[in-house]
RNA sequence: GCGAUAGUAGUCUAGUGGUAGGACAGUGGCUUCCCAAGCCACUAACUCGGGUUCGAAUCCCGGCUAUCGCACCA
């Protein structure tokens, strides 16, 4: 003992938020289970990221299974992609990465070599760990996919997602008539994805099992301006972009209009999504002093992304943690899935106004043109139809052949068409949230102890909108019919929906601390005065103040209060 | 995954081969009554599996988990 970490995964573990997943059978590295209190929270910031960008952006939720087959993953280039080639010592047993040992003797693109060819390549070369030539090694594939199989005799191989986006592609063709073909739309996605790490170490934040919260909005390529950036045109993020980083600079702050005119930020729509981002962060809790938004360096970037962006958390076991990513993945996954399954997944997008444009059309003569070039007939006539004839014939390849064709085997004729629009494929806008490294964050952001008449008071700060419980409700004495008022109020709490929990047990100090230790915000305390005045003195958390509401008001002021929409230092005393 | 270290009630900890003790927390009661007060009572643990031994929390081996280092981290 210890950092902050340790701190947080004790409280976390003996309150409820966080425990290790099926102790009792020894648990595994990688999962966990959210307690009564973590389960809580977790629905509350699934709601709030819902709230931003279901019902405040309008893209709607879908949920998808979490076994996909194998073709989406081959699509989607995780079969391949997410397949390092690791190899082990013979030696010494440690496992590498084939790639980075051929790599480190001077191979270049080592990640493209096959198997065979890595393990001749590593083959003379010496173990890091022990030293020892590696010799006769077997190279082979690690995929950070779980494998199941579908149904009985194991034909059909099945993957657990590895993210959730994936679910969001293979529904592109329905969503676009769902959304009557109209660009912009997006749908997201709250749910869990699987990677079977090699060795996750790093508790909650690298799980095996871990829940994803991402968006996919599909946007017409030539109209990267976000309908709303006005929202956020003046808001203002601090900015690790690609030069301060290289140049070892501090961030920069700058407004989203401003980022996207200079061009640190490739486009409004990512702008927008940083920005919403930084509030949301900011609204669950996460310190905005301990947060950056980095950008992605050009080597480290998907090869297809023309930008990407990472909030980035500041926790003090770990770092900085890549806790959302924000991408302009162009329309690589569209164009994959379309490949894989033969599906166009375009979007017509009729112009203003529909135009006439004068078209050249080239038609064979067919009845010499079939004859003379029998097998070859219809691919020249295809060919000629794009060819640009000059005055004594056109010029065709096919299949690798030229062929000249004189003039008289085809007519030109020039036509007016009506175009009325394109079909598009339209670029994805990805927001990515790691929820978990989120609960994580705020969870770290939120502890404190502090020192209150020479004792320690150890205190989540939550934000009240995520605490899991919100109110707590106790009477001053457990006589006199305190009491019963007491549980009365938290009854009509609960009837309105706000989680109350009512507490007599002890003295009344030691149940403030244990509210405090969870994170409930505000408590209330039924004391004589109520009977008299109808009064209950109502109890902030973080100053430790009190005031006087009346019995009447609490749902009012409590509701307000928990959405943020009334600050405790703003009530009246009654 | 490799190496090192560790693992005792919910938490922290005492216990070097002879049937596990404390503190805090929790529960019930009394009392006080607005910030972990006091009194009484109670609940509750040797990480798991093998081995050595008459006897193992303790010694040995292995698994699991955690911490650190190495490797890994779309």
């Amino acid at each position: 003992m210890s950092d902050i970490y340790d701190k947080v995964i004790e409280l976390a573990k003996r309150r409820g938020f966080v425990w290790p997943s099926a102790e009792v059978y020894g648990a595994v590295a990688g999962f966990i289970d959210y307690g009564p209190l973590g389960a809580m929270m977790k629905r509350r910031i699934e709601s709030i990221w819902r709230h931003y960008y279901v019902i405040r952006e309008g893209y709607y939720e879908i949920e998808c299974p979490t076994v996909g087959t194998e073709s989406i993953y081959v699509a989607s280039g995780h079969v391949k992609g997410f397949a390092d080639k690791m190899c082990q010592c013979p030696h010494c047993n440690e496992y590498f990465r084939a790639d980075h040992l051929a790599e480190a003797c001077g191979i270049h693109n080592a990640g493209i070599l096959s198997k065979e060819d890595l393990a001749k390549a590593v083959a003379p070369t010496r173990c890091p760990a022990c030293d020892e030539v590696f010799g006769d090694v077997e190279v082979f594939d690690f995929n950070l996919m779980f494998q199941t199989t579908i149904g009985p005799g194991s034909q059909r191989r099945g993957y657990l997602r590895p993210e959730t986006a994936q679910g969001m592609f293979t529904d592109f063709s329905r969503l676009s008539r769902f959304y009557r073909m109209k660009l912009p739309f997006g749908a997201v996605q709250i749910g869990k994805s699987y990677r079977n790490e090699i060795s996750p170490r790093q508790g909650m934040i690298r799980l095996r099992e871990f829940t994803q919260a991402e968006a996919e909005i599909f946007v017409n390529p030539s109209e990267k301006n976000h309908p709303n950036f006005s929202r956020y045109a003046d808001y203002k993020v601090e900015l690790w972009a690609i030069e301060q980083e290289q140049k070892d600079l501090p961030a920069v702050e700058k407004t989203m209009r401003q980022a996207v005119d200079e061009g640190i930020i490739a486009n409004e729509y990512i702008a927008y999504y940083l920005a919403l981002t930084h509030e949301l962060l900011v609204t669950i809790g996460i310190d905005p002093a301990r947060m950056r938004f980095r950008q992605h360096l050009p080597d480290e970037r998907a090869h297809y992304a023309v930008d990407c962006w990472d909030a980035e958390v500041f926790s003090d076991r770990f770092g900085w943690v890549e806790t959302v990513g924000i991408a302009d993945r162009t329309d690589y996954d569209l164009r994959a899935h379309s490949k894989e399954s033969g599906e166009s997944m375009t979007v017509f997008v009729p112009f203003a106004e529909a135009r006439k444009e004068k078209r050249m059309r080239i038609v064979a003569d067919m009845g010499t043109l079939g004859p003379k070039y029998r097998g070859k007939a219809k691919k020249i006539a295809d060919a000629l139809a794009e060819a640009a004839p000059g005055p004594d014939g056109a010029d065709v390849v096919v299949d690798g052949e030229t062929y000249h064709i004189p003039g008289d085997l085809y007519t030109v004729r020039e036509e007016e068409v009506e175009v009325r629009g394109v079909e598009v494929r339209p670029h994805v806008i990805e927001p990515s949230y790691g929820i978990d490294r989120m609960i994580y964050g705020v969870l770290e952001h939120a502890y404190d102890e502090e020192m209150v008449d020479g004792e320690e008071r150890r205190v989540m700060h939550l934000a009240p909108c995520v605490a899991p419980v919100q109110v707590a409700v106790f009477p001053l004495v457990n006589k006199d019919g305190l009491d019963a008022t007491a549980r009365e109020i938290a009854l009509d709490l609960q009837d309105e929906g706000i989680l109350a929990d009512y507490d007599d047990n002890g003295a009344i100090g030691r149940r403030y601390r244990r509210q405090d230790e969870i994170g409930t915000p505000f408590a209330l305390t039924v004391d004589y005065e109520t009977k008299e005045k109808g009064t209950v003195t109502l109890r902030d958390r973080d100053s430790m103040k009190q005031v006087r509401i009346p019995v009447a008001d609490v749902h009012a002021t409590l509701r307000s209060l928990v959405s943020g929409r009334t600050r405790f230092e703003d009530l009246k005393e009654a």
